[in-house]
DNA sequence: TAGATTGTTAATCGATTAACAATC
DNA sequence: TAGATTGTTAATCGATTAACAATC
């Protein structure tokens, strides 16, 4: 089903078709024009028909689509038919907050374990979760099927870090780190830049 | 100085650049080329000029970019300059970790305060902070010249609050609930949706 | 069937890249 | 001055929107 390339822009607007398709759902739509859709999120229906079609044709014509089925579809392309399974690197406020993110387990994102270098926070309860050191990284990714790994630390230890996982298997990086990652090819990393988010606003409140 | 009207991919490129020029002051780089620091950042010198030349002509011929200067121009399109208030709305664990965020400080950023629903929270230590009540808000704003309230709240009640906050004035909102936000023209708001983040990581886990 | 709405091709728009004259 | 590198215009590329034939 991946067929020819598609592109960032589309990939990135996933998620938020998906979480319309959710409320949708919610409210007990059987069926949405593409039309309607575009009206409710603010895009046009030529968009959303062209990203859809990305992946199959998913409508019928006369009828619209059918949100239950859409919505599967959404969920299947974007990986949450399938369990993942998540480390957090970084037991400060930061990695205990992900921890704890409940908007994950409904979406079969499930946080297995969280670790952190600093001794003092090794054996820490964080929600069922009990901080362990470092050094158990290794053994840890290998028997839980980790396929996740959240980098919620400072910027400096981060390269290392995250060359540490890629050698334990790890190609997937959530990165909260205040640096990009230089990742072998075959590995990606999704950053979350907070304070770069921020300054989108810091921009706006300046320049109008 | 905000000629014509700059795209919103430029605005989202400026903290990278800004973040990039920071580094290279560490390294008492005193000038830098768009070719050199395309090779850094791993996108096309073209680019860099383009987009620095939306908001002046910060180079020299021959020359390239003064490090500080540039820098110093940047921090000023992104309003890093002057300070800005925040507060917090949400004291549970992600807004908690958002107010101790360090990275803030350095950049003019301050937390002036933290707020939150739940009664029990209410006078909870948070750093130097002490979570305050719902009904301190009007006050709080309008006393300590806020002009970003951060929303780690839920996404039942975001709503509500953003309209309530407007209310008092507040025009810049930073997300952080699990919904789009419909605000008043006059009014911004970044959205950070961390599940909408990590489900590009398991789209590409998914489709390679 | 007729009406509605998709899937898809074609047209437009905007963003990125290339090229080069200006100039330090 | 000659060499380097910007600022900026022109060319290309890709993404968005419009249009409409296909079809349920």
């Amino acid at each position: 089903m991946p067929k020819s390339v598609i592109s960032d822009a589309v990939k990135r607007r996933l998620p938020r078709y998906y979480r319309f398709l959710t409320t949708l759902q919610e409210e007990k739509a059987e069926r949405i024009s593409s039309e309607e859709l575009s009206r409710r999120m603010g895009v046009t229906a030529s968009q959303i028909r062209q990203d859809l079609n990305n992946f199959g044709g998913f409508g019928q014509q006369g009828y619209g689509y059918n949100v239950d089925k859409l919505k599967a579809e959404l969920g299947r392309i974007l990986g949450l038919d399938t369990p993942h399974h998540i480390i957090i690197i970084g037991a400060g406020n930061l990695g205990q907050a992900l921890a704890g993110y409940s908007n994950f387990q409904t979406r079969g994102l499930i946080v297995k374990g969280i670790f952190d270098a600093n001794p003092s926070l090794v054996g820490k309860r964080v929600g069922d979760l009990e901080v362990m050191p470092m050094s158990a990284l290794k053994d840890f990714i290998r028997d839980n099927d980790i396929s996740i790994a959240t980098l919620a630390i400072p910027k400096e230890p981060a390269a290392s870090v995250a060359a540490e996982l890629y050698g334990y298997g790890i190609r997937a990086f959530w990165n909260f780190a205040h640096v990009d990652l230089d990742l072998p090819e075959d590995a990606v990393s999704e950053n979350v830049h907070l304070s770069d988010s921020l300054m989108q606003l810091t921009y706006w409140l300046n320049n109008g």
